[in-house]
Parts: structure tokens; C-alpha cells; sequence
DNA sequence: TTTATTGTTCAAATATTTTGAACCTATTAA
DNA sequence: TTAATAGGTTCAAAATATTTGAACAATAAA
């Protein structure tokens, strides 16, 4: 016999063990005692293991039926989870979703997105993964990636996978009025910037996530959960940071922020999205989407 | 119905993908192909997915039907090292070890420390499993695996599971000065570097990981017990491979090896462990000791 | 000592799976 | 073009497997 254990034989277990008796199990899986009965010397008799031991009139677990049943219980779990992606999946969506970052492109607007998109879907798996120079292209042609968010232009057309340019964004560091950088002599230094508190958006699927793989380091120090937030934190003069610039001009021009230079920073980030066309799935629809509104960011 | 998809219908669906038709699982599994045709409607109609599209006069599976046999073989798999595991405990032993590891990952530091392993506990048994992405995580949660190495940083600390990064490795394709690589366009195109021999880490540990992995294709291999015996042989010049910068740094800057640059490659390798922290076994320890050491690699 | 609860056994009833023959349908060979 | 062949499906009958209910034994609680 090739699988001796059933994953009937599983349920009644759990549900002895979760009841108590066999027959208060028979009563839940609105069966008859004999059955439960039936079920469980078939078990002991196809794995030829004893399960259960006679202790006064109750029947208890030995070690192996222990372990036998702790572990079964994550079996079940998975074979109900497996129906669900399988459904899921027959409906276009996606069981796990993979994003690649290019590891130099700012996650600020990352996070709110991928928030977001639990609040609509909370029961996919999204994994984010960095991915340092050339790796962006490479995770998508090797499908370990669904959508990658790359750095640059969108690189020249390639077989079966399409590109789309993303907003540009123009980052800019930036400090709230009377912050004591602006004292300091300009351009700023990476060194001096970073004795500052920065502020950071925070990665807020972490709680909603089924389970969410993230991979990048980062040392954060004030976390706030969107752009919004961050501005308002910035404003407040809790801390620095860079901002792009579209979301900040009126506030720029208004002397509520100030804006300074720092040596060696790249002000501009284009990046660009790519997938596989033959990527059909309803998950990647809905972030090209996203990603595709001017106004996302 | 609680658990639409039986045991015996993902037997199916796996004899059916490894034979490639209903007639030949029918064979492999002793049935009648009306017997097969019955088990598979009947997975359809309780799951109510599409997982077979009729395909000129063969069956193929469908998006659905792939996730479905994909995850279901893990089940498969839980299943019988269940049987054993429950079994084992039964006479007194002490139950197999289970490693899952992020198929991304290179095996190259695994294997020699299985065979470490051995020479310490000769009794126990070690199955060795790849996940794809998400599923190293999920092999934990649900008890397919005790010990789990999974891509990236540590994800976000989760109940009763904990997690340890794992040094970080940076990989670069090395040759022996001399190679007629040396004198190749840089960087290399993939095309071009799997035209060589490749020197890979063998898997030395009695129960073999199910698959060799990782190497691009069916190109000649050499194999090797350990990295160190990869660094020989790639200094001998008996193949091309990629190596971890840690331990051949010396080498580089006396130009024993030389590193080449090749295209879409990832370069480094981040990775956590992650174990259930109820787990107290012997076993675990010993291999999260192991890992956290430095110098392992 | 009753009485209720728990688990087991066994034959009969019921449900599920497997079989084999007949029958489609798309490729391949003649 | 036609025949042969390799899948796949349908359906009723046969073979298996599970569930039931009644009778029984053992133990704890009233």
C-alpha cells in the first residue's frame, strides 16, 4: 500500500483528539461510533502502528499517535489550502505572486501598494525580492519572478517579455525649516545625513500578509506608513529624508520644507515594469494597473 | 466536502504528468483507463476546476491542474515521510529530519555538511527537499520540513517560528587563467558559458535530494564532494563554475583563478534558516549550530 | 447497586470504485 | 484517401469499502 494513511483517517484522529472520545467524534463527523471505530483499526492495521491505548474506558494517543496526529494536522491544513490556490488559480489568480525591486529604486511606494493590494486579496502570497544589478531581467526570464520592477529606461524589446516605463520620479532630500542641516555647509555629506534620524515608509503588509518573503536590509529609524505620512513626519521635523520633489513643490515653494543637496546622489529615478506576455494572471493585471496611474505615487 | 482532493487522486494526476497520458498512468497504477478517467472527473467535479484540456487526442493539464499536481506532489511527498516518521517513533527511533531549501539557493555548502552529519549521528535520517519560492516557508508552518533555508533576510518574525540569517555569499564565475573564456567578450552570454564543462558539488549524502538542480541544463558535469575540491578542480582547469568570493579571494588577487563577468547573473546569495522554536530535538540544534557558524562555508 | 458513558463486534445496508465492452475522435500509416 | 492506431469517454454490472444499528462488554459516576 503506497499511502496507508488516509486523510479521512487524519480527520477522524483530529477529531477524536479534539473532542476527547470516540464517540463525541463520531457525533461531530455525524457518524456512528463503529465507524470512528472501523476507521481507526484500519488505520493502525494498514500502518501497522499502535495508535491508541485503552486507559479505563478511554482510549488515549500513544507517542506515535502523537506525533502521528501533530503532524497530520499541518497535512490537512496544507490539502485545504492546496484546494483553495487550486480555485484560485482555475479563476486567474495567482497563488503566489513574485516581485522583483531593483535593489536601488526606493521602496517608499512600494509598500502602501502591496497593503493595498491585501485589502482587496488578502489571501495570496506576494514575495518581494531585491535584486542587485543585471538580476531584475535575469528573475523574469527565469520565472522566479511574475513582474519586475527594474531601474532605467525600459531596456529594448525582448522576446516575449513587455516593458513599461513607470513615473519618473525626482527624489529630494529634504529637512523641515529651521532643522540645523540647514546650517551646515553645502552640498551635505553622505556621512553628516546619516547622523540624522531618517524617516522611512514603513513595510505594512507585514501584518495582513499570509506570508510575505522580504528581502531587503535597511536601517529604518522613524517608520511612517505612506508618502503622506511621510511629509507630514518631515514637516513636524521629526527627521530627514528624501521626498520627491512633484509631491512637495507647493510646500517647497511655500518655505514648509527645505530642500538641500546632497553630493553623489542620483536625484532622478526612472525605473521601468516588465513581465511576460504570456503571463495572463489576474494578480499581475492589477499591479501593472496600479502601477500604470500616474497617481499611484 | 471537506477535503475535495484525495490522496489517491493526486497519485493519479502525478502517474498521468510522469507518463504522459491517462492509458499509461492506467498501466503504471494497475487500472483500467476508464478507472483513471472516473478519479479524475470526480477531483473536477468536487473541486469543480478545469484541470484537463483535450489537446489534439492527449490530455494536458491545465494553469490550475499544474499548481495542483506541483503542490500536491509536496503533499505526496509529507505523506510518506509521515508514514515513516510515525513508524519510527513506534519502534523507538527517532524521527527523519526534514531540510527544505529555497530551489534558488546553490546546494554546494549542504551536502558536505549532510555528510558531516553522518559521521556524528549515523542513525538518523535526513531528507533533503527543494521548495519553490514561497514554499520553503509554507514547508515549516505546516510540519513538512523541521529545518527550512530559505532565500532572502529574514522575513518578518512570525508565531512560534524563528528565523537566523545565514551568512551572505557572493557568487562569481571563475575559471583557470588560461581558459579560452579569458579571451571572450565580456560579460559572457549564458549560451555561451553552458557550452563548458561545469564543475558542480555532488551530492554525497545516502538519501539524495530528488532532483541534481541548478545547473542549467543537461551540459557535461563534473562532480565534486565539496567546494573545496571545486576550487581544485577549477584551478586545474577541469571546468568553469561559480565560486564564493570569500574563499577565493586570495586566489584572484594572485591570479590563480581569474573571475569573469556574466550576463543577468546574481551575484548574492542572502538566506535565513527558520525552525519552529516548540522544536527542541538534538538534531535541529546540531544544524542550526552549524549553520551559524562562520566559517561552515 | 444502578446508570450512563465509552468503545467493540458483526452482519446487513449503502456508497464508492473498478471493470470491460462499446464508442468517440484525432493523428499516423498505408 | 482510407484504414489503423492511440488516446479518451460512457455506461451498466461487478467488486470493494464504508457505514449502520443492534447487541455486548467494560468502567466510572450517581
Amino acid at each position: 500500500m503506497k499511502y496507508p494513511i488516509t486523510l479521512d483517517a487524519l480527520e477522524v484522529l483530529d477529531a477524536i483528539d479534539r473532542k476527547g472520545s470516540f464517540a463525541a467524534a463520531a457525533n461531530e463527523l455525524f457518524r456512528v461510533p463503529s465507524a470512528i471505530s472501523y476507521t481507526v483499526q484500519k488505520l493502525e492495521q494498514d500502518l501497522d502502528v499502535v495508535l491508541f491505548r485503552k486507559e479505563g474506558r478511554k482510549a488515549v494517543l500513544t507517542q506515535a499517535g502523537k506525533v502521528l496526529l501533530e503532524q497530520g494536522r499541518g497535512i490537512l491544513d496544507a490539502m485545504e489550502r492546496l484546494a483553495i490556490a487550486t480555485k484560485k488559480t482555475h479563476s486567474g489568480w495567482e497563488p503566489v505572486f513574485n516581485i522583483a525591486i531593483d535593489s536601488i529604486l526606493s521602496f517608499d511606494f512600494i509598500y502602501p501598494l502591496i497593503a493595498r493590494f491585501y485589502e482587496v486579496l488578502p489571501d495570496i502570497e506576494i514575495n518581494i525580492y531585491e535584486e542587485v544589478l543585471g538580476g531584475a531581467q535575469e528573475a523574469i526570464t527565469s520565472n522566479r519572478a511574475d513582474l519586475v520592477i527594474g531601474a532605467g529606461a525600459e531596456p529594448t524589446p525582448n522576446q516575449g517579455i513587455k516593458y513599461q516605463k513607470i513615473r519618473q520620479i525626482e527624489w529630494i532630500f529634504t529637512v523641515a525649516p529651521g532643522h540645523e542641516l540647514t546650517q551646515a555647509a553645502l552640498p551635505l555629506s553622505r556621512q553628516l545625513i546619516e547622523q540624522h534620524r531618517f524617516i522611512v515608509v514603513r513595510d505594512s503588509s507585514r501584518n495582513q500578509a499570509p506570508q510575505s518573503h522580504r528581502v531587503f536590509s535597511k536601517r529604518p529609524v522613524l517608520s511612517v506608513p505612506s508618502v503622506t505620512e511621510k511629509i507630514n513626519a518631515l514637516r513636524s521635523g521629526l527627521g530627514v529624508g528624501f521626498l520627491p520633489v512633484h509631491r512637495i513643490q507647493d510646500m517647497l515653494e511655500q518655505g514648509l520644507l527645505i530642500a538641500l543637496p546632497v553630493e553623489n546622489t542620483i536625484l532622478i529615478e526612472t525605473s521601468h515594469m516588465a513581465w511576460k506576455t504570456t503571463n495572463k494572471g489576474k494578480v499581475l493585471r492589477w499591479f501593472i494597473e496600479q502601477l500604470s496611474q500616474h497617481d499611484f505615487i
